[in-house]
DNA sequence: CATTTTCATCTTGCATACTAGATTAATATC
DNA sequence: GATATTAATCTAGTATGCAAGATGAAAATG
């Protein structure tokens, strides 16, 4: 599926342009709606339209940008549909995950659990929001390495990726860190205890704590909503 | 994620193209490590490289071709580890699919799974080998109908998709439609039944028969696979 | 003043030309 | 004859110019 930043050994001006919008995207600072020149981001990169093209290809090829001839490019809305279809997939992978992870863990997979758990404690005192989030992504890839399916985490990755442009719409994270990583520690145990029905309920409703957030920020920002 | 075909009110001719060597990529026309040149296909449908380009990068986009600067463009080869990616997130989809289709089936679902069954039947005694390739996916998209997840319909095809690709390489799906027809009515008289496990056991049983397939494929025809 | 029409301006799609690096075949060298 | 070197030919990336449709504001009309 779809990289990230596309893996060529020499770096094109696309690749450089891609990036950037493609980060600007998914932490909001373009936000759903916003209308995206060509000429304009030429000019913004000292470029010519055509590696902008390129780059606005590829960014709506991943579903961040509508292209419409001859009509301004826009940046994609969140549609009810596509959340709905993230939610379904994540789900069903992570139960996987955890099935796998719980039968499979090893006391190597428990203490890198452990470490994965106490880095999280420490971005919680330090308040450092930006790095639990970093850990957060961690935390699932472990268990996808532990489960020996670590290609699960490229697709947890993406349908993450998707869901976090949308909750950063709604409060700090700040306030739901130690909920979450309260939900990592009772996931992480379960799992180093071999309990794969117990790891699933904690997974589960770890991922349910999305629901709310998610239905509260649709209510109040519909402008930034595909019309249905 | 990507469309099959970009959703433009107006066709563009990177339309016409992309459409064109994804349905020869997908059929096999184009085999993987085929090398493709911009300007042979600019001049086979009397365009310039421009629109060329925007499908080349489409295709990419898709994971069907390999895009390097200064290199030749080539049809993606297989990789083990997106095989077996796709095959877990199929499994996986697919399982909570049927939970929920067993859960939800109504007179109605059970009419309408029968009714696929007779046509497979049809197509069967037919010997209609692409007609039957229709009827998999639409079976599949009626069970996903049922379990009010339509768009996980969306994430089977796509992996269904690149499987397809390379079980085209293996013998005709001739021999095994008795075969496949015998699984989706068990599939389908477990979901009537709201027998939950039932229909997962059965569909896993289904998905598996995939595994020797692509073992053998991949075995006789490793040219067409990524070097490790 | 409200409505329609027109026109300037904006948008992306496409064609062409050129560049720099990768490839490959021919040549030179040993 | 095998190997190293060179040069012709391929590749995609980028710049620029023009065309055609969509948009929105200004002007004309009732």
């Amino acid at each position: 599926m779809a990289h990230a930043a596309q893996i060529t050994d020499t770096r094109t001006s696309v690749d450089d342009i891609f990036d950037l919008l493609r980060s600007e995207i998914l932490s909001l600072k373009l936000r759903p709606g916003d209308k995206l020149s060509e000429v304009d981001m030429a000019t913004r990169f000292g470029v010519s339209r055509q590696p902008v093209r390129d780059a606005f290809s590829r960014l709506a090829n991943q579903d961040l940008l509508v292209i419409r001839p001859k009509r301004a490019t826009v940046v994609k809305r969140f549609s009810t549909r596509e959340i709905n279809k993230s939610r379904f997939v994540r789900s069903a992978i992570e139960e996987r995950v955890l099935r796998r992870a719980a039968d499979l863990c090893d006391l190597v997979g428990a203490a890198r659990l452990d470490m994965a758990l106490a880095e999280q404690q420490k971005a919680l005192e330090s308040k450092d929001v930006a790095a639990f989030g970093q850990l957060d992504y961690a935390f699932h890839k472990t268990l996808c390495e532990i489960a020996q399916v670590d290609f699960a985490f490229d697709v947890i990755m993406e349908e993450k990726a998707k869901v976090d442009r949308l909750c950063l719409l709604g409060l700090a994270k700040e306030d739901r860190m130690s909920e979450l990583i309260s939900d990592h520690y009772k996931i992480a145990k379960a799992v180093e205890n071999h309990d794969a029905d117990g790891a699933v309920i904690a997974g589960m409703k770890h991922l349910g704590r999305l629901d709310d957030t998610i239905k509260r920020i649709s209510a109040q920002n519909s402008d930034y909503f595909d019309p249905e």
